[in-house]
DNA sequence: CTGAAAGCGCTAACAA
DNA sequence: TTGTTAGCGCTTTCAG
């Protein structure tokens, strides 16, 4: 292994000098500078990130907090955050933050929930860390504002910490009021279910988006309209398939909370032989992969920008910017596609 | 920040003393053991890695290096790994390798590929690296041998090294014969593009499982039963209807390279009025999240669980146990569902 | 602009 | 079983 200390004496110059150059630190004359990148790449030097940061107190490493893995959403943010990171001399290490069980604390989720925050997370192994779509309690919170280091929550806000994410109320607000537009006044909404998600701010959010839209048009709300799924195109599937066969309402749009179960509902519509959007207007929101294959009008919220957003934020204070909002809102836009149309002539139920 | 000095200094023993009871080291008596536990506790000391790994020189990170994040597959095998991983107090530490963009050296990709062997994973930051899915250059190999860590590839295997796959032609074999088992004899095959994916084996391999159980049933294989798409749902969608259009061939069953393919033609099928699987068998290979969804007759290769293979292998070579295979076969199941059934009896193409 | 020197917090011989 | 001690490789005052 190359130390620093080959490469000072092959430069001629001492440690301090070679570290001074290989960080790039503006005193260092630029002769010298010039013999010792020589010298290092030479051989080959590169420095030991373990000592670096045992005599600096500097990582360069991110941790990244996820409730989950195997998520299209959660990824496509990772990408964006990864890449702009790692553009910036900074690794990025994964911690996977398992759901609380609220009931069972003997739990394995729940032992390793406290684990990461009693331990992992305290070995100091990184600068800051960004936490996506967090449900803390109390005790966890302080747990992180323990550690000292800088902190970003992205969707679920980490309060009191600065933070980036979607004005979900207003997202559904456009995305309802895109339907109504269209002529549509039985909108149906597929949401996720409180019980699935312990605490999980988001889809009651959205929900109440979709109320104040429907409330503006002064269309009353009817809670038999509002089905909820576990944020999957199976689960989307179902409640679809139960919406429409349900004799008591007769939708003509749908507005799904996530890119995912309106895909659910498009192919629910489809099995029970209506057409997309003939008789039924669809939309999400995510801007997910699929949904142009699909043709899917979605409010795009461009997760993998918001990778790199929070990514940027974390990137500028740990440079030592002043944090300026505690909460700053994500942009997001409509995109108009195939599956959204205007609503269908209205036929009476009585038949000729 | 507590060190490890204060909680000597409250147990009333030396440093060496609280880094072994601590590390779990058997030369600690029990009654220390207890009191240096007890001080540990009281002062919520966590040993800091960058000290540890710089004193020991073993890091307790591992790298996972992948060429995609946004792969439903690599996300699966990486859930499956970082479990294991965290359980065994491993961190992971996720590493992106670009394609390589043979034809163009200033290309960013390539850039970043060049940057990720020669500094970043030269800082020593893992203990050991899992490579999933690599192609790599000969310069590419060579580096990653010159860290002297323990390297483990799955799939794609680091030639040389330690490593775990499918056996992708035996894979294409079974799925193949499933399909003329049911009495197809027009066996098409939807695979990944030569040109798409630089040096990556996998299309070809699985092709020539294919090619080769048609051949034992007396089958001459035909070209133009075998198309070529990007391993998405929308690629495989197009490449399908285009199969299904051409007038010079009348397959009645596809056997695609991926699940996600296989669902593209899935969806191609029904859009073209056909049922799947009356007129159409159709099939894939990986296990996906949605074949169950889709009805899906897939080979399951566990991704999931390759993750927590390729871990435990790790984790074993790094426990210091010998390597016994270089190359290790991983087990794979074939799952029937509702997507291919009996050919459909055959039908003159002259009209009565 | 550069060098000397003092650690960063921990581990691992080596002694006792 | 336990303590003493010498680093691990680097950064950073503090002098010069």
């Amino acid at each position: 292994m190359t130390t620093i200390q080959r490469v000072a004496d092959l430069a001629g110059v001492s440690t301090a000098t070679v570290s001074r150059s290989l960080a790039g630190k503006s005193s260092v004359s630029p002769a010298t500078k010039e013999r010792v990148e020589a010298a290092a790449k030479e051989l080959g030097y590169v420095v030991s990130s373990a000592a670096s940061s045992l005599a600096s107190g500097r990582t360069r490493n991110i941790g990244f907090i996820l409730p989950d893995l195997d998520s299209w959403f959660f990824m496509a943010v990772l990408k964006g955050a990864q890449r702009m990171l790692a553009d910036a001399g900074y690794d990025v290490t994964l911690y996977h933050l398992p759901a609380a069980n609220g009931l069972d604390v003997d739990e394995p989720g729940t032992a390793r929930r406290a684990r990461l925050f009693d331990e992992i997370l305290r070995r100091q192994r990184c600068d800051a860390l960004i936490a996506v779509n967090l449900e803390l309690d109390e005790r966890e919170r302080e747990a992180l504002r323990e550690l000292g280091r800088c902190l970003v929550g992205l969707g679920g806000p980490v309060h009191g910490v600065h933070s980036l994410g979607l004005d979900d109320t207003a997202v559904a607000y456009d995305a309802t009021t895109h339907l109504l537009s269209l002529g549509h006044t039985a909108i149906a909404h597929i949401t996720g279910d409180a019980e699935f998600e312990r605490d999980f701010a988001m889809p009651a959010t959205r929900r109440a988006g979709y109320e104040s839209a429907l409330a503006e048009a002064g269309i009353e709300s009817d809670p038999l309209l509002v089905r909820t799924a576990d944020f999957t195109i199976a689960g989307a599937y179902e409640a679809t398939k139960q919406l429409l066969a349900d004799p008591h309402v007769h939708p003509t749009a749908v507005f799904a909370a996530s890119d995912e179960m309106a895909i659910g509902a498009i192919l629910a519509a489809r099995d029970l032989g209506l057409s997309v959007p003939e008789d039924l207007s669809v939309m999400g929101v995510d801007g997910h992969d699929l949904a142009d294959f699909f043709g899917l009008t979605t409010i795009d919220q461009y997760p993998e920008q918001q990778g790199q957003r929070v990514a940027e934020l974390v990137l500028s204070e740990l440079a030592g910017e002043g944090v300026e909002a505690v909460v700053e809102r994500l942009p997001y836009a409509l995109v108009q596609r195939s599956s959204t149309s205007i609503a269908p002539p209205l036929h009476s139920p009585i038949t000729p």
